[in-house]
DNA sequence: TTGTATCAACTCCTCAGACAAGCTGACAAG
DNA sequence: CTTGTCAGCTTGTCTGAGGAGTTGATACAA
């Protein structure tokens, strides 16, 4: 028989199947590891690192001398798994609700740093989409907006944005590789409008102008 | 409760700070496992173990013969953690980001099955701020606004919002708590309001009373 | 009855050693 | 150059032995 996943992995995954059908509820103890690797067939070290792996997960926890716990009843997906799994539209979405907050707050928040940290990534930008490849030019955009959304200066919303960035990048490039003419390249003055909105702090028209040009790589991405 | 750390967790930590530190970077291979078990004066099963608990999240993964490798720069810091640490207005204003998003896009796609979940979920939610506990009235508010952002159908916007209610229900809970008068249980209208705006199709109005409810939230929680 | 101290049985933690299984690169044969 | 073999590395698994911490029962004293 052919085994493509060591014993200790297929350890956990039982143990995690086990959690998810209900035989051990949250804060509940697991039997010992000697009783554990007995039920399973294998040996206690192999147990221990099952328990190991799934407490990487924050799935379970051990105490010496007092067992081991369910913690969480299922694994937490991480979110760069989610979101690559996830719809390109539904992830779109997502940036849409968290860049246009973002742009909301920061026409309300934006300082004299911030506002210099638009004008550098807008010129890189505007030299990227010239001449640029293709992945200059999608870093020097996602470095506009990133910039964007720093100037909320709101830890959770910067840290959301980042989580996206990956997925969002890996769209924008297959979506260029395609495009020969580069003919997404060429929204210069919808990023020079938001910066001024934020410069001018109104927040109303910031939204509504990172709504605006977020709508144009949507419709050009799907 | 002082909080003692396992030799193997301990294994982990200084590997991860390794790899942090660039000793090791993406795709590296470490040393063998007796080696590192002779660096860090530990045997060779409890450097396994910190190695398992490490892959379990997702920073290393080891090949039987090969060696292990580092397929992560950093543990992918779980957003429950994320958010438990961050400043709650920070985490408010990406509830604001996503709910906002939510009843506009719900506005758009709501389903007559949407709205029937609007009605039951607002009946409980009027019945349970009249005289119900706290955490009663907590998980009715928030079935409600789940049902808000399930009506969008992005499966992204409804993983974002789950990920955050843990969070918000710690929040509201503890304020709750220290308001006697139950303040902040009558605004059963806010949400009737948001409801209606979806319901007739409007989705500015959906999005315009989503914000003010929130903001109204916002400041009882600040 | 109530509170305290002791202790035995249980748990996880760590180590060492042995062998199996798999990968890699060197090297010889074709 | 290509192919096959193999030695030497790696991780995977098991076992046995103590060490350390927790828990609950039990005996004893106030």
């Amino acid at each position: 028989m052919i085994r493509r996943h060591p014993l200790a992995e297929q350890a956990a995954e039982e143990l995690l199947r086990r959690i998810g059908d209900g035989e051990w509820t949250l804060g509940a103890k697991l039997p010992g590891e000697t009783t554990l690797a007995a039920q399973l067939s294998v040996g206690r070290s192999t147990i221990r690192e099952a328990i190991r792996e799934l407490a990487g997960r924050r799935v379970l926890e051990s105490r010496q001398g007092a067992g081991v716990f369910v913690i969480a009843l299922q694994a937490a997906e991480d979110w760069d798994t989610v979101l690559r799994k996830a719809d390109i539209s539904d992830v779109l979405e997502g940036r849409v609700a968290i860049e246009t907050e973002a742009a909301r707050l920061a026409a309300l928040r934006r300082t004299p740093a911030d506002l210099k940290n638009f004008r550098y990534t807008l010129a890189d930008r505007q030299r990227a989409s010239e001449k640029s490849p293709d992945d200059w030019y999608v870093e020097a955009d996602l470095a506009f907006h990133r910039a964007i959304v720093t100037a909320a200066h709101n830890a959770v919303l910067t840290e959301l944005f980042d989580t996206f960035v990956p997925r969002i990048r890996r769209a924008m490039l297959d979506m260029l590789k395609l495009d020969d003419q580069h003919r997404h390249r060429f929204d210069q003055a919808a990023h020079e409008a938001i910066a001024e909105a934020i410069r001018a702090k109104d927040p109303d028209e910031a939204a509504a102008r990172s709504r605006d040009q977020l709508a144009a790589v949507r419709s050009a991405l799907t």
